[in-house]
DNA sequence: ACCGCCGGGTGCC
DNA sequence: ACCGCCGGGTGCC
């Protein structure tokens, strides 16, 4: 397979920038300004005054918004979009924000204006709109498509706006009955929120002459759905489900969602590895999701309409599909493959990917169409192959894969077996002729007239869209390209592009052209967040891929916006831990896949997320069935036909005490000694918080004491700042010491790993789109999220990146350690027992990897490093060499404990020395499962290194700790106490 | 809207 | 005739 690197494109097509793309046409000048007339606080050039309102008196016919076309506007702000937004914030994650209130019957007024339509029991949203030139208190009715019903009446709309306006209650709607004139209808409002608001809303009510009832009164005659939908299930039907039933439940939601799944599919010729059965069912599933013709999840066909029966919300319009899903199996099962295999099988209409093929398809063409008499001569297309390899471009990128491409290209013709079974294979041939809609044009010539293609060239195709785009974390990329390279068969060309690095050619044509573009998050909300220029949103993908698709679980982060944006007709998430924290997660999953109702905030909330939440039963068969029909998930003790999908070897793990030597142990107690009394007087101060970067740093110290004396940089903590470079030095110091310190710090605001990471002034430390939005957001009074100290833009200071400081000594003076020697004496004897095993020796301090260089060399060890500062290209190579496994290649190595991050496959070691104890004890199970999965075929052995009476063995009692309250609670702790069990775990370290 | 409300036309029975 | 009553025009926010 030929892979085509940005760097290479980058050149080749440089100067063809298309400009496609949308126009703004009057439907989305229409949304702005629905969305202009409906919040305040989002600015757009139209002002609603000026722009007359649609039924202003001196309009003759009454206007009607097309509110249908807010539909499929992606990126827009539509409709749908605000409902999402004002509930966005609203807390109600909790059972405790969800107390009923009150209900009480209202009417939806001036039906006659909008289009939307209501049917019997269907729920409704209620929409502030501040703006309304009418009466600033107007709050709007909107159906579940977004479309406008009408807006409560104004007596009943002044008490609720000012309750909605005050976050006193969040308010739902349910029409009793539908329409039984054209002007009016009834609608049953049911308040919720927290209890310590009960009385403000309630009063706030009857001021205005109104009495919320605990029941809705005269309640028609509802199914035990309708009575869910007016939230009186807590109430009426079955005792709700405790908490452990619950967890219990939800543990359970993603357990083995096969059943019926076990049909199975061969995947295209294209691929030449052969598919274990559980990947040849996904394969099948997969294909069938993509195929699929069915409505989606909760949609019924009935008499000539459309009907959700959840929402009870009924169209015309057959409701959009949902091709794709979740492919959530463990990790090591092969998702990647599976969907390499999806790529290549499954183009439009069930046929393959026409793929171009390289050598071969000369012979193929020769014997076809001898009557054209313009058969291809295998030097032609071997210069059009050139042509899309450019020679002169790829070495800088990936010179070992260019190297290795054509040589395998070049061996094939020899081999006309091949060319045989390629004239047999209908669906192959099939697949060629389809190629010639995207092949040079002397190809294309000799394609003309041709009669072999059971397909008209073009006409198999449905749509334009050709390329799937993928988008993965940093850390996988070269993983998928192995992949690719390893499962393609050689002599076919996929066009994969890399849209990554500085290089990247932002050509929309060119990459619409490709049959696969790769990219990672970063780059992808890098060019979303400049937003007039993202080339990734302008292109109509055929199908997007979301690899550890759970990490846009935070809608608020950029790069879930800019997931959310891009257009595509299939949709993918790949992940292992689909649900991480809570029930939460699982809305931006569904958003992505456009699963309506569910992609907009309100709708789950209210279907899924409150009444789950509650223990509403009905709540979670409907999430068990919503969750059932689109996604796919095996475990590694998943069985097919009685077998465990992947019997992977053993793995064991050995705990090894270190003790330090006198002088260390005397070192060591002095450090000790003077952090417990730093940080001793910040509790007693009351500034542990603001002084948090000095108290990690305090630890980070000891922990290095444990591994190496040299480790131990110079004392930083405590000084005054003085002048702003000083500052800046200060800062920067810090910054590096919470990135390198491995506790896995977190970014407040996205709750994630940090990327891009920055350090205010006041030192708290940030994603650089996350503070940045905050500022943007917060305009001039911008203040820190964690400590309320003013925050400007321009005093963020960037991390440097790894500067190789003047470290450790590593030279002449270099001495060892205890720990070092406890490792060296591991590896020697290892050697000695057998010397083709190979290990990976983990640090989270990348200094500590440069210390432990110096004795393997000595001792003459072929070894190989990957750590967080390699540049992409420097990683794969790293991962190339080691697990390569000629006579002489590397048998250690060195790997710091964050670079990998999940997917990474180094499966040719089976030895593991975690030198140093991590906080978080998922990110070393992380890193033995690098080597510990498919394709193992050794017993993996694991020794963790834990020096005696230090910092780290009281480091494996929280492990411990942690580990328990994953396997019992049900979540993960909010953040207020995630940083006070934070604060627990540095007394417990510091014994204080 | 088979309503409520407004404002003009009208005015004993 | 500064009222009541009638009946047409009209109607979200």
């Amino acid at each position: 397979m030929c892979v085509t690197m940005g760097q290479f494109a980058a050149r080749f097509y440089r100067g063809v920038f298309v400009s496609g793309g949308r126009s703004d046409t009057v439907k989305n000048r229409v949304c702005g300004l629905i969305a202009a007339m409906q919040s305040p606080h989002k600015s757009t050039n139209i002002n609603p005054r000026t722009a007359a309102p649609p039924h202003h008196p001196s309009t003759s016919a009454p206007p009607r918004y097309e509110f249908i076309d807010f539909l499929d506007v992606g990126n827009t702000m539509t409709l749908t979009q605000e409902i999402a937004n004002l509930t966005e914030d609203s807390g109600q994650d909790r059972p405790e924000d969800n107390v009923q209130i009150g209900s009480i019957q209202g009417t939806v007024v001036g039906l006659r204006y909008y289009t939307g339509t209501v049917n019997r029991g269907e729920m409704v949203a209620l929409v502030r709109q501040p703006q309304n030139p009418y009466d600033r208190n107007a709050v709007m009715v909107a159906n579940v498509y977004g479309s406008q019903v009408g807006h409560i009446k104004k007596e009943l709309a002044a008490p609720m706006a000012y309750i909605m306006d005050n976050s006193l209650a969040r308010v739902e709607g349910v029409v009793p009955y539908g329409e039984t004139n054209k002007f009016s209808m009834p609608v049953n409002l049911t308040f919720w929120g927290k209890e310590e608001n009960r009385e403000a809303v309630h009063n706030q009510m009857r001021r205005h002459g109104f009495r919320l009832g605990t029941e809705i009164k005269g309640g028609t005659t509802q199914t035990s759905l309708g009575r869910n939908l007016l939230g009186l299930s807590s109430k009426i039907s079955a005792i709700p489900l405790t908490v452990e039933e619950l967890k219990n439940a939800f543990d359970k939601l993603f357990d083995d969602l096969m059943e019926d799944k076990t049909r199975e599919m061969e995947p295209a010729k294209a691929v030449c590895t052969s598919l274990l059965p559980h990947q040849k069912q996904a394969l099948s599933w997969m294909t069938s999701r993509e195929n699929s013709n069915d409505l989606p999840p909760f949609w019924e066909e009935k008499s000539g309409f459309y009907f959700n029966v959840l929402t009870n919300f009924a169209v015309k319009e057959r409701p959009e599909k949902v091709l794709g899903g979740i492919l959530a199996d463990d990790m090591g099962l092969g998702k990647t493959l599976t969907t390499i295999a999806l790529i290549v099988s499954n183009f439009h209409n069930g046929k393959p990917l026409p793929l171009e093929q390289c050598i071969l398809n000369c012979i193929f063409m020769y014997v076809d169409h001898e009557e054209s008499h313009e058969a291809v001569s295998s030097s032609q297309l071997k210069r059009q192959h050139a042509d899309g390899i450019s020679a002169d471009t790829i070495e800088e990128d990936v010179p070992q894969k260019k190297a290795k491409s054509t040589e395998q290209s070049a061996k094939k013709p020899a081999n006309t077996k091949k060319g045989v079974v390629l004239l047999d294979d209908v669906d192959f041939a099939a697949a060629l002729e389809c190629s010639s809609s995207h092949v040079g044009p002397a190809k294309k010539s000799a394609k003309k007239g041709s009669g072999i293609g059971k397909v008209p060239s073009g006409g198999s195709v449905s749509s334009g869209a050709k390329a799937t785009l993928i988008v993965c974390p940093l850390s996988v990329l070269s993983n998928w390209l192995d992949q690719f390279e390893q499962h393609i068969r050689a002599d076919v060309t996929l066009k994969v592009y890399l849209y990554y690095g500085a290089e990247r050619n932002r050509s929309v044509k060119l990459l619409s052209e490709q049959d696969v573009v790769l990219t990672t998050y970063n780059v992808l909300s890098s060019d979303f967040g400049n937003k007039s220029n993202s080339p990734l949103h302008k292109v109509k993908w055929l199908r997007v891929v979301l690899d550890e698709g759970h990490v846009i679980r935070n809608p608020n982060a950029l790069q879930s916006k800019a997931i959310l944006d891009l257009q595509s007709e299939r949709r993918w998430i790949l992940s292992g831990t689909p649900i991480q924290n809570s029930l939460k997660d699982l809305y931006m999953l569904l958003s992505f896949l456009k699963l309506k109702p569910f992609d907009v905030k309100e709708w789950w909330n209210r279907i899924i997320q409150r009444p789950v939440t509650m223990g509403d039963r009905v709540g979670l068969k409907n999430l068990q069935a919503l969750v059932k029909g689109i996604t796919l998930r095996r475990t590694k003790n998943s069985k097919v036909a009685g077998r465990t999908l992947v019997q992977l070897p053993e793995r064991r793990v050995f705990m090894q005490h270190v003790t330090l030597s006198d002088e260390e142990r005397e070192e060591y107690e002095q450090v000790k000694k003077e952090g417990r009394k730093i940080i001793g007087r910040y509790f007693e101060e009351g500034t542990f918080m603001t002084n948090y970067a000095d108290v990690l740093a305090i630890l980070v110290r000891l922990r290095q004491y444990c591994c190496h004396p040299s480790l131990v940089g110079k004392h930083t903590g405590g000084d005054v700042p003085g002048t702003p470079s000083e500052l800046r030095e200060r800062l920067i110091n810090k910054i590096t010491l919470v990135l390198n310190s491995g506790s896995d710090e977190e970014c407040a605001i996205c709750l994630d790993s940090l990327r891009q990471p920055v350090i205010t002034y006041c030192a708290h430390v940030y994603c650089r789109p996350c503070i940045c939005e905050v500022i943007r957001s917060e305009k001039e009074q911008a203040r820190c999220p964690l400590c309320r100290a003013e925050i400007k833009t321009k005093e963020l200071v960037e991390y440097p990146g790894e500067e190789k400081e003047a470290g450790p000594a590593t030279g002449e003076n270099w001495r060892s350690s205890s720990k070092v020697d406890a490792l060296m004496s591991n590896l020697l004897k290892l050697r000695n027992e057998d010397p083709t095993v190979k290990s990976l020796v983990v640090s989270q301090f990348t200094r500590f990897m440069d210390l432990i260089e110096v004795p393997l060399r000595e001792y003459g060890f072929s070894f190989t490093r990957l750590d967080g500062s390699m540049a992409q290209k420097a990683r794969s190579k790293a991962i190339q060499d080691f697990q390569d496994s000629s006579p002489g290649s590397p048998t250690i190595m060195l790997l710091s404990l964050k670079a990998g991050g999940v997917g990474l496959n180094l499966t040719a070691a089976s030895r593991v020395y975690l030198m140093d104890p991590a906080w978080n004890p998922a990110a070393e199970d992380q890193c033995v499962d690098r080597c510990h999965r498919l394709g193992q075929t050794r017993d993996v052995v694991i020794t963790k290194f834990i020096v005696k009476d230090s910092v780290e063995e009281n480091m494996v009692k929280i492990q411990k700790k942690k580990q328990e309250l994953v396997d019992k609670a049900f979540g993960v702790k909010k953040s207020q106490d995630r940083k006070q069990s934070r604060i627990d775990e540095i007394r417990a370290l510091m014994e204080i």
